[in-house]
DNA sequence: TCAACGTGATGATGCGCATTATTAACGCGG
DNA sequence: CCGCGTTAATAATGCGCATCATCACGTTGA
């Protein structure tokens, strides 16, 4: 048994050349000014097929070369379980390209957790060295980090569209903001006027995206804006009641399930007195729970893209670093952010508002066991500050901000 | 921004000492006749802290040293669909244990599909070189390839029970048999003495695991075996009334679903006529399906304990090739074949046998549409001969053959 | 006084490949 | 006959690390 691997030496021995024409001869020679016959290069070409060569990643990664081993690191503290978890579709999706592209897989499962949150720091650093590039997943990128990356010029990909100072951020996302706008639009197309949002809180990109998304389709109604934010679940369904609304949508992160629970607890069905649209997939589907309308993250696909285009940059970087600073001549600007449709889902949820509802108020009506009227969520608005780092937002039609007039509203 | 990483050489110019002495102190010194006083051990350590080095993956493993990256490696033509496959939590229990072990998890996708299933030919061989070791999913496992790796020494587990010669491989598996067995107790303490078994096809470990358990069973309880094998799911529906069973076990592979529709199209009752116990988890499970009886195959668990093994077996190998022939120390050899019990699950296709049908068979008034009641299966033996290359098995209480008690029974 | 030995560390080498610098052979005009 | 440009290929180097063979320097025992 040949313990001792074929090498490009072997190859080079019986093609009757040199090592490094072997090598030349696999990486297309052009470095410099060499040279390789058409004959010779048949030649080595054949020696390979007999003996059966293949590189060696880790000399290849060593000297500088491509490994077609591209690697995923989350910043979760989990690692994406790969179902359980929102993150594990993505997981399936980026398999299943890696199949196509014929490159391997490489999970930074070693990686610390620190402060609730995977880092990057170093021995994490060195071992990102094995892959050619990498995936990022999860919100909670560190900054330092990410410059680090940029500055090394590693090659990586973002799941989930990047905000702030996105446009250095290689990203594929999914359309949050034109996906909350078409629930809205669904709901008002159906009759509904005093449609409500849940799950405001948080500065991530998805739930800003659909905050965003849902101010814009109202305004464009002229409906106006109704923020439902409460601790309690029980309150929250109350002041849904208490406010009259006839549909709302929700995030998938603020227990749909139990919502409407409470909702029925106080005599309101879903959907038939209140329609609730979920603005992404159920995070926690309950056995036998509801189906769900609303639209769904095509997260197996976005996983896909990203590593298309991974590896894309990967062969446009050629795995260099450059050393003049001038770009390679690279992957289009305009592949460098993609954002997906999140196609309308059909479930059991949605209904046309009630007629009697549509005419006059008659809430009081339905049973609102503590509920605090007067309790309106002022919460709204808190975070709305931070909204100023995100002017530089690359994409989507820039929309102004409409604080006062939610300001009006939430009275 | 140092371009430049960090290498041994720069810790030992800090520590002032030479880069084989780097190396020594972070390996543990010993290989010959080295030695590094605990002062300068001391030093080493401490500008290692300092300049927060951190090894090159590809650099060790070029030098033969060892990398805390672990793969995995199926033989399906299609890599574990993290969720969708049945391979899929073996991978989510290989995620866990990856965290915990602090390793990096390398899929090999990029392996090519030949003859419905992946080969690890050529490119394949060196790809794994950068993983210390791999772990094995799938049946269909290639003899030249297996004969390989344990040429090279090279460290792998299988995620399954390895009969045939599995002594030489080491595996994970789950007790099919035990549980199995365990099935057909469950039954015959409820009164059913008319048990039989479904899906005796195929020679994959599971099945014959299968079929020994429930052979075992009704033999040890003087009850007679009987296969139900048919190609069409509703002549064996038909088979089972006309064969007045109560109760059938069957391997999720079977469309357990399909044959419970079949069985009540015919006017029997599941479990109220006929109880159905399935042998591992539902394949495909329906929405709103049954929630079914029978026991589960711990696969997280198993991915789990897989990666341990793998973790002690490049341990002990310490990633090189012994060029002695004698073994390291190691691991002992009852680690190296594990068997996990597969839990009862409590469903819903359980129960006792009507009362009547214990006192005296009224079949009859079942309808049986088209059952060729003669037309027993005689297919349950066709594959019995390869029985014998099993007889090298290791645990397990060996079982004698019991063909000549299922040959007058299924007449 | 010198060989024998233990201690503490270093220099050199090679893993397999990419790449740069250099060489060899050849034709050709001056 | 020499210098020059061109083509075709090679030698040499280094990536970062593990390891083997050595070496310098005491300490002992005879």
């Amino acid at each position: 048994m040949p313990r001792h691997r074929i090498t490009q030496t072997d190859v080079a021995a019986m093609a009757g050349v040199s090592q490094a024409t072997v090598s030349f001869v696999l990486n297309g020679s052009t470095p410099s000014g060499v040279r390789i016959s058409e004959e010779t290069r048949q030649r080595v070409l054949d020696a390979i097929r007999i003996t059966g060569y293949a590189a060696n990643p880790a000399a290849q990664r060593l000297a500088g070369g491509l490994t077609q081993i591209l690697g995923v690191f989350t910043y979760e503290a989990t690692f994406p379980r790969v179902s359980q978890d929102f993150y594990g579709p993505f997981l399936v999706g980026i398999e299943h390209a890696a199949e196509r592209l014929g490159v391997d897989i490489l999970l930074f499962t070693s990686a610390r957790v620190v402060d609730g949150r995977r880092r990057l720091t170093r021995d994490g650093w060195q071992r990102l060295g094995v892959a050619d590039g990498c995936l990022l997943l999860g919100q909670h990128e560190d900054r330092g980090e990410l410059q680090h990356l940029l500055d090394t010029n590693y090659p990586f990909v973002f799941i989930g569209k990047r905000g702030s100072d996105g446009n250095r951020l290689p990203y594929v996302g999914a359309d949050y903001v034109g996906a909350t706008m078409r629930q809205v639009d669904r709901l008002a197309a159906l009759g509904h006027r005093r449609i409500g949002y849940m799950g405001m809180r948080g500065t991530d990109q998805p739930t800003l995206d659909r905050v965003e998304g849902y101010r814009a389709a109202m305004r464009a109604r002229g409906l106006t804006a109704r923020f439902v934010e409460l601790d309690d679940l029980a309150d929250a369904a109350a002041e849904i009641l208490a406010q009259r609304l006839t549909a709302v949508v929700v995030a998938p992160e603020n227990y749909p399930e139990e919502l409407a629970d409470e909702l029925e607890l106080r005599g309101a069905r879903v959907p038939d007195d209140v329609s609730v649209l979920l603005l992404g997939q159920p995070h926690h589907p309950r056995r036998g729970g509801r189906r769900w309308s609303g639209f769904c993250v095509p997260r197996e696909e976005m996983g896909v893209r990203a590593l298309h285009l991974l590896s894309r940059l990967v062969a446009a970087d050629g795995g260099r670093s450059d050393r003049e600073g001038r770009r390679t001549p690279g992957v289009p600007d305009a592949e460098l952010h993609q954002i997906l449709a999140c196609p309308d889902v059909e479930g059991a949820t949605l209904a046309r508002p009630q007629a009697d509802t549509l005419a006059a108020p008659r809430a009081e009506t339905l049973a609102q066991p503590h509920a605090d009227t007067s309790r309106t969520d002022r919460r709204d608005r808190t975070d709305r500050t931070d909204r100023t780092d995100r002017t530089d937002r690359t994409d989507r039609t820039s929309r102004t901000d409409r604080t006062t007039e939610d300001r009006t509203e939430s009275a």
